[in-house]
DNA sequence: CGCCAGACTATCGTATACAATGTTCACTAT
DNA sequence: ATAGTGAACATTGTATACGATAGTCTGGCG
């Protein structure tokens, strides 16, 4: 098998250092562990299916299992964990149907979200849109990889946020990180030209056009599909 | 000790009944406690902005405050209550533009959901659309509202399932419990006229045709909100 | 008369302990 | 050899206990 688990048994000095500057004020362990655990999940640090155990987070985290519990509860509504009462909780599974169901949502809304944003952003967001443009050709032209990266990742929330509808919002995130976890348990995704489409985007958006800011938006979506299923055939031979 | 409870206090008595018969297997005590907590403030029964304290929910469900804890950050996730570190838990607000975003973000995927289920039902399942038009139009005749109320629940729940997209129907589901909730607090609604909406919507899902079932989706949900803005501007005077 | 300081109370955050359930595996009987 | 059985173990579910923090109230001071 090609398991390269980097065998050290002990993912947890990471863990340990995520809510070692808690102090013991504002945000409260629960809630710490509850990020943490997301993260862990959503970068594959946790293989998907993989058993977790109470106790073992518990240890992992040096804390009691109330916290983990609550943590845990949290990730199942999220759709990360799954738990079965006395049996346990184990990392979600998501099956290749529902990999597909995830984009063409994704799709949608990231449409949607585009078309309230290219009518509603009033001139301060198309100033900071246009900024994230600017940085971004640059960033594109000297084929900063680190930089791409992170703006992509603003591109979709700040598209997002300028629809101006908090549920959306919401939504989108979720089916994004859900994306985010898809790439995780998969070959890495050729990102070449992701950037010229997010450009696009952008300047339909700022151009207020709707209408075309919403096709290409979610065209863009369905080529991330695309590059998915054929990292997933890929994967499969 | 006050244990004594078999009178109707209002709230009390549902509660015992709902988690009394888990037996010791299956449903474990903060799921039971999450659906009763859920449904409760959903209906109405805890007032918006409403403080939910542990003790006192773990008194008045005659639990520890355990599974009260894990029910509430269940609850914290899904929007219906905002919890604040060591400070506690209250019943969401909705603020009005909230709902008005809920609203536009319903009858977007509404409408997404129809097309959908127009592109997908299988024969079966137009059948069972078929079936439940014709439920529902013998009711409207007759005007049996409870016939009617029913219906019109599963009337959404079909055409999101008919779609085809876990995801789509499960944030549906959130936004048509956030719906109901809007209405539990508001002036009961004039549903004159619903049924022949979505007697509309059906025969163009079994008709197969994406176009005219998404418009009319969406227009229907829209009209609900036109409800829930009168509804409001009654209220305010 | 108003305001700040300190204790006091209510409530949350977490740990520990015990009970109940599920799982595994050796052992026996067919 | 295999299927059934039961006991030991592992893990979750819940309760209780203790510590920490935010909000409140009272009393003294300016």
């Amino acid at each position: 098998m090609t398991d390269e688990r980097p065998e050290n048994d002990q993912e947890e000095p990471d863990f340990a250092a995520a809510w070692a500057g808690i102090g013991s004020s504002h945000k409260s362990i629960n809630m710490a562990i509850t990020e943490t655990l997301r993260a862990a999940i959503l970068s594959g640090k946790f293989k998907a299916g993989e058993r977790l155990t109470e106790v073992g987070l518990a240890k992992a985290f040096d804390v009691s299992r109330n916290p983990v519990r609550e943590a845990l509860r949290v990730l199942e509504v999220e759709g990360l964990v799954e738990i079965n009462p006395r049996k346990g909780a184990r990392v979600a599974l998501l099956t290749v149907d529902e990999v597909q169901e995830i984009i063409e949502l994704r799709a949608e809304l990231e449409g949607m979200s585009a078309k309230y944003a290219a009518r509603r952003c009033s001139d301060e967001v198309r100033a900071n849109l246009q900024q994230l443009l600017d940085e971004g050709n640059r960033a594109d032209a000297t084929n900063d990889i680190a930089v791409l990266a992170e703006l992509n990742n603003t591109f979709h929330n700040q598209i997002a946020v300028a629809g101006k509808n908090r549920f959306l919002v919401g939504f989108m995130k979720a089916l994004n990180e859900k994306t985010q976890w898809i790439f995780a348990n998969r070959p890495e995704p050729n990102m070449a030209g992701n950037w010229k489409e997010h450009a696009a985007i952008l300047e339909a958006v700022i151009a207020a056009d709707d209408e075309l800011a919403s096709v290409l938006a979610k065209r863009h979506v369905e080529d991330i599909g695309k590059e998915i299923a054929k990292a997933t055939e890929e994967q499969e031979r």
